[in-house]
DNA sequence: TCTTGACTTAGAGTTAACTCTAACTATTAT
DNA sequence: ATAATAGTTAGAGTTAACTCTAAGTCAAGA
């Protein structure tokens, strides 16, 4: 698959695509004979997995020290299991924080759709 | 309150808090006589409200839009509802993508949990 | 009165995560 | 064979959200 039908497969440029893979956020791709890019399917998985975790705000760094640590054979899965424990933790938090706006967001939205339909502002 | 006491209670920078006021992420504080901030309660609930909504992910931008609106009357009070259930629905989208993250990742752990007890790296 | 420490503004600098540019090479269609 | 298209790298530029610096003002204690 070439880097074209990758990004547009998973919405994401051509740009994006070779920063995270010369950042290291995802190993090196296979190439064709002539040196270009030519996605196999542990290929894709790399992608997916970024995209993934970008989208849910893992940052980049985190993503850079699991690639590295997955080159790096068997030895590293303790190590592995750290971060992603560690992610896991963060993400959980970011949650939180999320529902409680969620919830401030709901609160305000009741209120204004009230004056909205009555004209009137209430409560505090 | 002092900006100092500002800082403290809500664990955030005093150059962040002049920030988010020079930028119109919050309304202008009050003032002692002498031009210096003297928080009162009104001016802390901006501030409280402003930190939530940035921790929770929204950006600054929506926040400056959304003061803007209250300070122009409750001829507003449409477009701030519409602002804050965009808000919403954007919130809700980014805990969507969390929470496929956070599935991902379980998987993982509990593969690698388990390879860290026996010694091997099962499935897939 | 003098100094210390907290405050002020304006504006420059930093960081993360892209995004774009330039100069070049390779592949495909005519 | 050659023009158009798509790819390559290295490195500069951009954006959001702070964060820091400089130069100055103000209030309280020795």
């Amino acid at each position: 698959m070439t880097i074209k039908e990758v990004s547009n497969k998973y919405d994401i440029t051509q740009d994006t695509l070779r920063y995270y893979e010369r950042v290291g956020m995802i190993p090196t791709v296979t190439r064709t004979s002539g040196g270009i890019r030519d996605y196999q399917e542990a290929d894709l998985q790399w992608v997916e997995l970024a995209i993934c975790m970008r989208s849910a705000g893992i940052p980049v760094e985190a993503m850079i020290e699991y690639v590295k640590l997955t080159q790096d054979g068997e030895s590293t899965i303790p190590a592995r299991l750290q971060l992603l424990v560690e992610q896991k933790e963060n993400l959980l938090e970011q949650r939180e924080k999320i529902d409680k706006m969620l919830e401030r967001l709901s609160y305000k939205i009741k209120r204004y759709e009230v004056a909205v339909e009555t004209g009137k502002l209430t409560w505090d």
